[in-house]
DNA sequence: TTTTCTTATATTGTACACAACAGCATCTAG
DNA sequence: CTAGATGCTGTTGTGTACAATATAAGAAAA
């Protein structure tokens, strides 16, 4: 079996795509066999774009262009529109023929309703299948509680939603039940973009230092192994969260 | 990719749908605007293919054939390809170049956790929104019961399967917690097929009475509005069924 | 006989041209 | 001057030819 050389893999390498995407690859759970080029490609064109979605490069309502994403891309339209075939399944986006591929948007019952479940699913977290942290975990959760008070001295939206987005990634690991990861990383991607929207229209200094206060919280739990304790703080949290959001109104 | 003030109100008008588009029963859940043709036959497709996939017409590891497929539904591999590609997003599938599409199996390992999480959804059924029963949702579980009643009588693996599908999609009806149904769906239709091949190991009439015994006492917690007793007897009942699926050992 | 390389073949992946469709601007009839 | 019709333009949806790939069969060499 040959290498990828065919046809369009110098044009992968050729860094029109945004290199700080480099570091959010794949939250964890797909060890998949790489065999193939096709599928590492389509992979990551997926996280750029989920990514571009959720941290509102492309807010609710963007109109993408399938042909541009091509171009961008160096590829045709065909392997573009599986991409969104995905994130349309995921109900990041919606296509409609003549119109567009448009972002979607997250009303406020669902919102509501995706809150309420992901409450529920944090708190499964230390029941089902959780993993004893490893020296590793308890590093990363330490990287990003210096992080988090980094934030605190110079709060700034982007780094908000970027270290939101790891700190989600890093609960992940305390839990082996990969069914509950996937179910939780979908509602997570679904929300977090609504949430970084209403921020605008918080204190965001406020909302900063409550959410460094949630990670050392959750360091000290999991630094002692007690997962279930963590689990219970984030539940806590992402309650907490959505009513300061109601109360504000920040929603519409 | 400029932001899109007008959003997405504007096509409820158009309704120029093609009305000699086949109107085949789309078996509940799936209530989208139906407001062209292209995508009425796109969740049709899907539908079936689904159906297939966990009525064991197609088993695990069998070979799809796109070109198959296109030619018996009188169109091309490229609507076709959509729809495998949201059945692979749903982990029903997986496409392999130079190989073909298979239909995924379920490990014993991953498939207990699947049971794990599907029994806290369950519970969260009664948790989340649950909806007051009307007069339409009890006379529907009227109707199961007396299935099972049938089935009872004429014990059958495939009609097994098909009312175990339905009493499950009226199991939704009861929570108005939307992303609660769509996941649970999701999990529901991962594993139900390999519950269907199970079945063959075991003793069906034994499955059969316990089902329908299961079907009864719901159909009683319903009938006196009680959805959260409702949905702690389903709870229970998944994880009986799993103990029974794990100790007869019929998983492989 | 066994092993290894080659070749045939079937399948998915990609590119591209065109069809279907929606929205907008323009034009024309009254 | 107004209102409706009509073509223009850009978008996604579909069909089709071809490329890339994996598997299996077969041939050739040890």
């Amino acid at each position: 079996m040959q290498p990828l050389e065919g046809q369009l893999t110098m044009q992968d390498q050729g860094t029109k795509v945004d290199e700080a995407m480099a570091r959010s690859a794949k939250p964890a759970g797909t060890d998949e066999t790489q065999v193939n080029a096709a599928r590492e490609r389509f992979q990551r064109i997926y996280s750029i774009l989920r990514s571009r979605i959720c941290m509102l490069d492309y807010p609710p309502g963007t109109r993408l262009s399938e042909e541009a994403l091509a171009a961008e891309f160096g590829i045709s339209r065909t392997p573009v529109r599986r991409v969104l075939g995905w994130l349309e399944s995921q109900g990041l986006l919606r296509s409609v023929q003549g119109v567009g591929t448009i972002v979607t948007d997250v009303e406020i019952g669902a919102f509501a309703q995706v809150y309420q479940l992901r409450m529920e699913l944090a708190e499964l977290v230390g029941k089902l299948s959780p993993v004893p942290p490893s020296e590793e975990t308890i590093r990363l959760f330490h990287e990003l509680e210096a992080r988090g008070v980094e934030l605190v001295a110079r709060p700034d939206p982007r780094n908000f939603a970027q270290l939101n987005i790891d700190f989600f990634h890093a609960l992940m690991r305390l839990t082996e039940n990969e069914p509950l990861r996937e179910i939780s990383e979908r509602l997570y991607y679904q929300t977090a973009r609504i949430w970084l929207k209403s921020i605008s229209h918080m204190d965001l200094a406020e909302e900063v230092a409550v959410f460094a206060r949630e990670i050392a919280e959750i360091r000290t739990a999991v630094e002692i192994g007690d997962v279930s304790a963590a689990a219970y703080i984030r539940r806590s949290h992402i309650s907490m969260s959505f009513v300061r959001l109601s109360t504000t109104s920040a929603l519409r």
